[in-house]
DNA sequence: TTGTAGGCGTTATCAC
DNA sequence: GTGATAACGCCTACAA
């Protein structure tokens, strides 16, 4: 039903492969029939069929992003982010989202294989041993970011954030704050992330001499309900944690509401500190100091790996590694600090200057 | 360099048609080798191509989803819908997301237009004159959610919350409360859905005997900053409003947090009711009270819209026609407790003196 | 500079 | 039941 480079063909009294090539601007074409043709192709409404021309040339221009769900803000940014990145280099993105099912990623997996997607960009997901091999079947690059690769031979990459990085940043902060006894509410513990964070953490008390205690490690889920019901097996302990590092924001979110309901004021009776910064970590009461994590710098990078694995022909000799980016510790209210905005980088101070109220005082 | 249907043919020593058909189940193939045939193309590790099989049968099965950008996590959810909507019924999700630039928008039309979707949702954008005239230009389904639509003769339609009815809910409760100086902080004016809600705002306090004052529009962004910084020019009309409706959520999160920063409490200073019930309105302190978008309906009801509007091959008379459905309000702390304080002149007056601030520079 | 012809992977309409 | 054959829209040698 579209005008097809053939109509065009035919209104302009030349054959297709003339238009063809007027149109990707061959200089092996008359530039007055060029013109000509690029004129009528425009007054008959043509655009390309993106499916055809990846038929011929062997690329559809097109990558495929994997997430479990875009209902986690976190989740949103990043895809936002590849999106923009992607469509800057023109590639189209494909989008499955597998809401946890684990049938449900294979099927999508299957689904962009039969798209013919150039690569696959894998975020927030857990690849098991089970995915990976699905994704090593597509034969096309693909990148994980923020999960552990092994790998297989295959195409796969990773970037990701430091995660032991992060979980000890976040301890060491919280010990340099005083904190002795610190607990971690952890993730499910197939998720590569997690117990990268938690390692980070128990390095940081090691090297301040405190040895993990097991009874300090409470099991979340990585969503906000996690956290609000860890908040009952942190108080049991005794002496109880005066401080908690929490997987991921909206794990600490979750605790600081139930922490709240629960009387326990923040930091004073419970310092938290979360990790990824999303956007709404500024807006709890008290803001959240976290672990801010380079979005952009994963999104873009990871869009950038696989580009470059795909113009490398020679695939033996791969200029394309994993990498591993560095998140940044933005201390807020959450984790202490009687004076909120008196030291580094303070949420409140900034707001208040957005507000406008402020000025002169 | 994938194994097409052709390798198959020549490994089960049949033609290609025949391998077609068996892999498509046709009744019109010996079971035999039809069993063959699939066991051969299971081993050789064979996936249809999509692009080829679309060029041919004049379907992708896709469909385009224009977004401004999954930063805004209600978009995040809502994207997620609709991704698992589609995906049910078999059509692969393209994902463009605009960043709030014109042309960008443009381009990611055109983009689609090239990638042959079968249809469009956009969702969250302000489908302005410009834009509307690009996508009539696709000449396939275009549903567009919570945007208002002028049926230009094309192939347009909406879904949406009826924000009418959502801002007079709204203000209403507020209304309810005993506030009688209520406020709104709004979105760019070029947003339908804003002015709609802003004119249920409207009628509540006419019904309720109130005449709407200028001075108590305040223009917001949509986003958190614009309720930030919304808030000094919340407090200094005289009275100054005792309650806040907000074009959504995120914008009275923002509100919330600066009019804490300003030594505020909610509700006892100042009421706020939001839109949208995000995920994180009910982590706020204290907990948003706001109108619950329907957002499943809304993404499950704009996919089953552009099927039907596939499906129907006679164009002239529509089974389909734009739907419209009613969000509910939720009840949270931020709208006080059912038994209202003092509300009314005075306490605003007192209001403006514990934020400290002055009035006009 | 332009036309011709073959093919990308698939489906569909015929024959046989 | 199976095999030719012709599309779908585009690109690209190669020929003129």
């Amino acid at each position: 039903m579209p005008v097809s480079i053939k109509d065009i063909a035919q209104a302009a009294n030349v054959t297709p492969g003339t238009v063809s090539r007027a149109l990707r601007d061959s200089p092996r074409v008359n530039s007055d029939t060029k013109e000509r043709i690029q004129r009528l192709a425009d007054e008959m409404g043509y655009t390309p069929d993106a499916q055809a021309r990846s038929l011929v040339i062997g690329r559809t221009q097109t990558i495929g992003i994997v997430v479990t769900t875009m209902t986690d803000p976190f989740v949103g940014t990043m895809v936002q982010t590849i999106e923009s990145a992607a469509f800057e280099q023109g590639y189209t993105v494909i989008l499955t989202s597998s809401n946890e099912i684990p049938e449900r990623e294979i099927e999508a997996v299957q689904m962009l294989q039969s798209r013919r997607v150039d690569g696959v960009i894998v975020t927030s997901s857990r690849v098991g041993s089970l995915y990976q091999e699905h994704l090593d079947r597509l034969r096309v690059p693909v990148v994980l970011i923020n999960s552990l690769v092994h790998h297989t031979g295959g195409y796969t990459y990773s970037i990701g954030v430091d995660n032991h990085h992060g979980g000890y940043l976040a301890t060491a902060h919280l010990l340099q704050r005083g904190h002795r006894c610190i607990a971690y509410v952890s993730a499910p513990a197939d998720r590569s992330d997690n117990t990268e964070r938690q390692r980070g953490y128990r390095d940081a008390l090691a090297e301040a001499g405190i040895e993990a205690d097991p009874a300090l490690i409470v099991q979340g889920t990585g969503r906000a309900g996690g956290g609000q019901r860890a908040l009952p097996q942190l108080l049991s302990p005794d002496p109880a944690p005066t401080a908690v590092f929490c997987y991921n924001d909206v794990t600490a979110i979750g605790l600081i509401t139930a922490a709240r309901e629960a009387g326990l004021s923040i930091p004073q009776d419970l310092a938290i500190v979360g990790f990824d910064d999303i956007a709404f970590a500024q807006f709890v009461h008290p803001a959240l100091t976290t672990i801010a994590q380079p979005v952009h710098r994963l999104g873009r990078g990871a869009v950038e790996m696989v580009l470059a694995l795909l113009s490398d022909d020679d695939r033996s000799e791969q200029t394309v590694s994993d990498a591993q980016v560095r998140g940044r510790l933005v201390v807020r209210a959450s984790s202490g600090q009687s004076q909120p905005g008196a030291a580094g980088e303070s949420a409140g101070a900034e707001l208040s200057q957005r507000a406008g109220l402020k000025q002169g005082g």
